[in-house]
RNA sequence: GCGCUCGUAGCUCAGCGGAUAGAGCAACGGACUUCUAAUCCGUCGGUCGCAGGUUCGAAUCCUGCCGGGCGCGCCA
């Protein structure tokens, strides 16, 4: 019995006493969730499904909960229902039922935990969108992280997903960077507003090896070449960052074919027929003050030009076009002033921007060796980069690391906790369950214990504690996995991991697996292969959720 | 000044309006002739920033204050 199973069967009571009592029905929620409680007492699970009730049908609580544990007294697969305090229901199942879970989980393998949560979704995912003008930098990290097993976690809810990188290759950033390349090819010092690290020489240094003549070209032409053939060298950088560390993107998109296809211009019109724009002071204006924004946003500026936000709404609107209905953006928090106009964007093109764009904030990140934020870097001189990060803690802690924490807290990232090989470090707390889990397998194998024909399989023996402990942690995955989807947080994910991987622990530090000696096989040890094989399947799930790796030996 | 955000154990951080607020680290004390001790067990540690409010019930929701971070261009 699966807790979502033991939910569908408390709702079913609850309107079974429903009906016997003349209670209004449509009360009843559509779904409920139940309780892991930490006090072993309060049984293998607790709903609060009678306190929810008591509020909304003026029935007392207790009374409400009485009625419900006699209902699930009769169900089959639990042992007992307890009332307790206000009409908490402690519900405790019987071992064999609670054991199934063990053997379905195996058989479901790489499915488990996929759920249709979210499965109408049409989710646009947009981050890192760094600027082709360097490497990406710790802020991108953070996000390349998070975004990515956001992505893979919002799939596995159900959603249809287009991960998406914003690649901004028009505007003055870019100018600057060009010019910076001329400047260092010719061996001049940075220009005042230019970008000055190590990386422009090298990339300046490869434009030239590519355009060997670049240099006697007219100034102009020259700058045009660096800016044309340097954006590609960094692009390409950046991707080759990227896919090392495990991050693909189904788009990449330049902000130059918006300009390109006059979708600038769509966009205003289409704002203009929503009545939001105005003329002033020579520019054209979007009316964002009439949806919340504090101040109302140049589009057009009065020299002509178009603004950074102008591009916004029309890349916006491009998304949108295609088919998204939740275009989800993931900004650092140096730009959380952008959400008021972004809302109000949204509004003013008629959407609801509720519902239709979610813009997500992430804290800083800081990298510390010995107490001190870590400043230096080989390429850039004064940011952290990808490839710093990477070089630091390895692919897999860095993902770990910045996935376990909400992206609401800033983090201090220290290199010696996670480059350590203990259970101080929580991702090999983690990845080593994976490993000893694979080890007990191979073992098991050695002596000839297999898990056998699933219908061989007992479940009603795994009615040792820690292994009850251990089914019960195992039976939330899914709920943590749609949970974590729905909330946009991948963090939840590594906290569970963590919670998985103790009670694994415990439960090899109490019950056996293999045979001792010579000692003949049982049904009980092949239950607990059962119940090992369960516990690999969770944990490397989970780890794939987080682009973790889930070893086979350590 | 206005806005956003955060404030939970010595440290790093979890915590869905529910039961006695948790984990890891640090400190101290235990457990390896047995599947990997990269593990497990125990002890110590809290005015959930402060003050009100809503509620049967608040770390969680609302208001005010205090403290930290960030943002407030016809920049990108």
């Amino acid at each position: 019995m699966t807790p979502a199973n033991l939910a569908a069967t408390v709702l079913s009571a609850a309107r079974a006493v429903f009906e016997t009592r003349g209670l209004d029905t449509s009360l009843l929620p559509g779904t409920t969730t139940m309780e892991r409680p930490r006090n072993p007492e309060h049984g293998d699970y607790a709903s609060t499904l009678a306190l929810q009730l008591g509020k909304k049908t003026g029935v007392a609580p207790r009374e409400l909960a009485a009625a419900l544990a006699e209902e699930l007294g009769r169900q089959p697969g639990i042992k007992s229902v307890e009332i307790a305090g206000p009409g908490f229901l402690n519900i405790r199942l019987d071992a064999a039922a609670a054991g199934v879970l063990a053997r379905d989980i195996v058989l479901a393998g790489a499915d488990y935990g996929q759920s249709a949560t979210l499965r109408d979704e049409r989710i646009n995912l947009e981050f890192v969108s760094a600027n082709p003008t360097g490497p990406v930098h710790i802020g991108g990290v953070r996000w390349a992280a998070v975004g990515d097993a956001l992505s893979r976690l919002l799939r596995t809810a159900g959603a249809t997903v287009g991960t998406e990188y914003y690649f901004n290759d028009a505007g003055s950033q870019i100018d600057r960077f060009a010019k910076s390349l001329y400047a260092s090819a010719k061996g001049e010092p940075a220009p005042e507003d230019g970008y000055g690290g190590a990386y422009i020489a090298e990339i300046a240094a490869a434009v030239l090896a590519e355009a060997p003549d670049v240099l006697n070209e007219p100034e102009d032409a020259a700058i045009e070449t660096f800016r044309r053939v340097g954006v590609d060298l960094m692009f390409a950088e950046i991707k080759q960052s990227l896919t090392e560390f495990g991050v693909h993107f189904d788009t990449y998109f330049n902000e130059k074919d918006l300009h390109n296809r006059g979708e600038l211009q769509e966009a205003l019109d289409r704002l203009r027929e929503q009545g939001h724009i105005f003329e002033a002071d020579g520019a054209t204006w979007l009316r964002t003050t009439e949806f919340g924004d504090d101040k109302d946003r140049v589009l057009r500026k009065s020299d002509g030009d178009w603004t950074y936000f102008a591009a916004d709404c029309a890349y916006y609107l491009d998304k949108r076009k295609r088919g998204f209905d939740r275009i989800v953006i993931m900004l650092g928090a140096d730009h959380h002033g952008y959400i008021g106009r972004m809302k109000a964007m949204s509004a003013c093109f008629g959407d609801d921007p509720a519902k239709n764009l979610e813009i997500l904030i992430g804290q800083l990140v800081n990298l510390v060796r010995d107490g001190e934020p870590v400043r230096m870097s080989k390429r850039a001189g004064t940011v952290v980069t990808l490839e710093d990060f990477v070089d630091a803690l390895g692919v897999d802690a860095t993902r770990y690391a910045l996935a376990r924490y909400s992206s609401d807290s800033p983090i201090n990232l220290d290199i010696a906790v996670w480059t350590k090989a203990g259970n101080d470090n929580p991702v090999y707390y983690v990845q080593y369950v994976a490993a000893r889990t694979a080890n007990v397998a191979r073992n098991a194998a050695d002596v000839g214990l297999t898990r056998g024909e699933p219908a061989g399989f007992h479940p009603e023996l795994l009615s040792h504690e820690k292994e009850n402990d251990l089914l019960k942690a195992l039976g939330e995955y899914p709920a943590v996995v749609a949970r974590a989807a729905e909330l946009r947080e991948p963090h939840h994910v590594a906290r569970y991991l963590e919670e998985v991987a103790g009670a694994y622990h415990r439960f090899y530090d109490k019950c056996r697996v293999l045979p001792l000696g010579d000692e003949p096989i049982t049904d009980l040890q092949r239950a607990r292969l059962w119940l090992n094989d369960a516990t690999r399947t969770v944990i490397a799930n989970g780890l794939a959720l987080l682009g973790v790796s889930a070893p086979e030996r350590m």
